[in-house]
DNA sequence: CGTTGTACTTGACATTGTCAAGTTGTACTC
DNA sequence: GAGTACAACTTGACAATGTCAAGTACAACG
């Protein structure tokens, strides 16, 4: 045994995961090697496939993590001082934000493959349980199923497509130079929540 | 002389980035392999890098590629029939699903490269005007240009984080499974156009 | 004691991205 | 027409990668 004081179970595959995570924070999914994975961890190249299989493995295994902390985010939401659309919003991007790494891969069917995982599609699928309850926090619950879905859809679709291009597309690139990003996220954010208040309003659901 | 005796000239480029597209359309980005690519072109393993330098530069070539056909996609909508906002949305949506090879690989700056590949950054500048354009169209004008930049910002946000779902994401999978999917896309985009619609007439920038 | 199972490691192999060095044909000068 | 230059490839080589197969160590249990 090499460097053992503790041989905890689960160490090692906790290292990996960790490992594996921050180099995708750091360089991408793509650029993941199970190799260096297993050279940042100090364990064997055939370690991590062990726990994992194979590179899809660990893939799917920081999508689950990914969606049971977002689940988690969104159950932690204080709607007290806001609307819950804009709560939502920012939930939303504050995940993506503090936990990019994860980010980068859940959202991603061809690698992580939510098909072939069950226990990570399981987690994913709550998530959006989550989700369907804010939306009739927002709409109430009198719209009907259909409407519901459709909100959700609307929502989660405004929420991710502003995490996306802030944190690999070209939007960052796109804001006017002596601007404050900060700000004009904020300001976006902001629109869209408004605009579902009134299309709420509109609906009659809230007053 | 420059090309254009020889039919033969820039038909290996030609074949080199359709291969490579192809194959990010069935198997996603990752999976491109140059030697794959240089395979199916019918073309030695080291061809590809003579037209594109690396991995990296076959990327830059069909973003901007794809930038290029978004701009002119935006370009030839007809506003005659549809709101702005819903003709865009229906624009960006078609073109990212009939185009899946390039809108896969042209929001991804981790492996494209914008930054260091101007040609590529040139053109998704002249698409990001484009929708500027299509913005003043829905809010009018008169709308000061810290307003324009965050509607343009919001609007692009809900349609490419649609597409995103659509395409990649696990959306496909949370539909109802009798239901159609078509038309739980059309609705999201009949709710967010109206959306839209509400927040112009809000700002009395359309009557 | 031996069997069994887990948690790894070592070894091997085909495939990959990419550098370096050819080869071939075409264009242009002298 | 010979010589040169340069583009458009090809061939060869190398380290690194994903993954299969087989090995080692060690605890638990009968």
């Amino acid at each position: 045994m090499v460097s053992g004081t503790h041989d905890q179970h689960g160490d090692v595959r906790r290292l990996v995961l960790d490992a594996a995570i921050s180099i995708i924070e750091s360089d991408g999914a793509e650029s993941l090697s199970m190799r260096e994975v297993a050279r940042r961890a100090g364990v064997s190249h055939q370690a991590p496939y062990h726990y994992f299989g194979d590179r899809g493995g660990i893939f799917a295994a920081i999508s689950e993590e990914g969606f049971a902390s977002l689940a988690k985010a969104f159950r932690e939401v204080d709607f007290s001082n806001t609307s819950p659309a804009k709560a939502g919003f920012i939930a939303y991007l504050g995940f993506a934000r503090n936990h990019v790494g994860h980010f980068r891969v859940m959202f991603r069917n061809d690698i992580c493959g939510l098909a072939t995982h069950e226990a990570a599609a399981l987690t994913a699928e709550d998530a959006f349980n989550e989700l369907l309850l804010m939306v009739s926090r927002t709409i109430g619950v009198s719209a009907s199923e259909a409407e519901q879905l459709t909100f959700a859809i609307m929502l989660w679709s405004q929420a991710h497509g502003l995490a996306t291009l802030i944190l690999d597309g070209p939007l960052m690139n796109r804001l006017p130079v002596g601007g404050d990003a900060e700000s004009q996220i904020q300001a976006v954010i902001e629109l869209a929540s408004h605009m579902v208040s009134l299309q709420a309003m509109e609906m009659g659901l809230v007053p």
